[in-house]
DNA sequence: AAATATTGGTCCAAAATTGGTTATAAAGGA
DNA sequence: TCCTTTATAACCAATTTTGGACCAATATTT
């Protein structure tokens, strides 16, 4: 028949994939799902297969279907979202650092606007003020890179970088916080800061991209040193 | 009759939409809806569904409304409906991945084991074989760059990058990609991808995530190139 | 102040949409 | 072969949408 296509997706597959969408929120925002004509379209399947799959997501208790109407998302599994932030290893996180932080440097640079330096600048020097205060350090220290990631207007990593951040304020990460800085520490990551700044105030990307490297190279540092990871 | 790629929305669903741009702050700039004839419009929709949407909208006390005069917002509910991911711009999310992914091809090399190559190699050329067929191509291809991630062993990028391609499956997300892949876009990025992991097989970091970001840059041409972001 | 335009409110039967069901055939695996 | 799953098509019943016309309240223009 049609041999064309590889790929056949069965009925549990289907579900599977809608049960993801679901507690994903992608489908929550329309609080009917697609109707079943339309699902056997877009998943090249019969209007049969896409019926056995809702029919599962039914019995599970996660839809419910109207006739005439249509089928209607009654809940999504909770948890689910914000355990992987949850259980996050102190490494990983630094490794997602790694990923986003010198990428929102680059783009600090091409989309940053005059206010968003200045706000830079002002957490700065009360970090700079603040090196024997591991809390306000730390607090601000988190403003910081907040600030840093606000200012490349990207929605998306705006709120990527708060989900770690969120991470950060946890307790268990507050008591490595204050093992991991001392004076010493604090006004290397100033220092580091500072360059940062500047690389970015001189419209230079990839300098500051890489300064922000190398602060973060510093932050891995002292974490495996201080504790095993 | 109907598209092929979408479905006629219903009551419950202009309701949602709306309930979501007033939240997020889409629509408080103006105090009032515009008029239930623009909106049919807009929607393509009679206007007594339109009717039936806010119907809906002021039973919950979102809106009131004001025979000769329109519409009015009354409140919006703080926060939970209007994630960042449901708003991301189609711009702001390749900037994102340019940053996320990169890394994430170095660490894969880093990481990935031969488990995760093998899996990578057969979305790869599941990929490779439909060349001409959109919707399979861009299944498989979420499910390779979340296999990418996977294989990092990074939770934290895991659910990062599951957060992203997520949105790519929404229902405006997926009109897009159709405008956007054709066949030599799909050859291209076929090409492409096999590089990408050539040079993780190869063991080679910074080859790999060069390759990416060669990737995500066609990737933003064809975007920018295709419609008014 | 008056005339005009715009907006929400109402009504209702025909038409379209949607989930529910059944029957038949084809494909693939044990 | 037998069994399960899927594909296709047609029809049913519940529900929603439509399109039009007209009214009343408000806003805008003259």
């Amino acid at each position: 028949m049609n041999s064309n296509l590889t790929f056949k997706y069965g009925a549990n597959d289907i579900a599977a994939q809608l049960r993801r969408d679901i507690n994903s929120g992608i489908l929550q925002r329309f609080e009917r799902l697609p109707p079943e004509r339309s699902l056997s379209l877009k998943f090249n399947v019969s209007r049969g297969t896409i019926r056995a799959a809702i029919n599962k997501l039914e019995t599970e208790g996660l839809v419910t279907t109207k006739a005439g109407s249509g089928t209607y998302i009654s809940k999504k599994i909770a948890g689910e979202n914000s355990s992987a932030i949850q259980n996050a290893r102190p490494l990983e996180l630094v490794d997602a650092r790694f990923a986003l932080e010198p990428h929102i440097c680059r783009l600090a640079v091409v989309h940053g606007r005059k206010k968003d330096f200045e706000k830079l600048n002002n957490l700065l020097e009360e970090m700079e003020k603040n090196y024997y205060n591991p809390t306000i350090f730390g607090d601000t220290d988190t403003s910081f890179h907040r600030a840093l990631a606000e200012s490349t207007g990207n929605s998306l990593l705006i709120w990527m970088i708060e989900q770690i951040t969120s991470v950060r304020n946890q307790d268990e990460w507050s008591r490595m916080r204050h093992l991991t800085l001392n004076e010493q520490i604090i006004k290397e990551y100033n220092k580091q800061h500072r360059r940062i700044l500047n690389a970015i105030n001189a419209r230079e990307p990839e300098n500051a991209a890489s300064m922000m490297r190398e602060h973060l190279q510093t932050a891995r540092l002292s974490l495996t040193q201080t504790a095993d990871i």
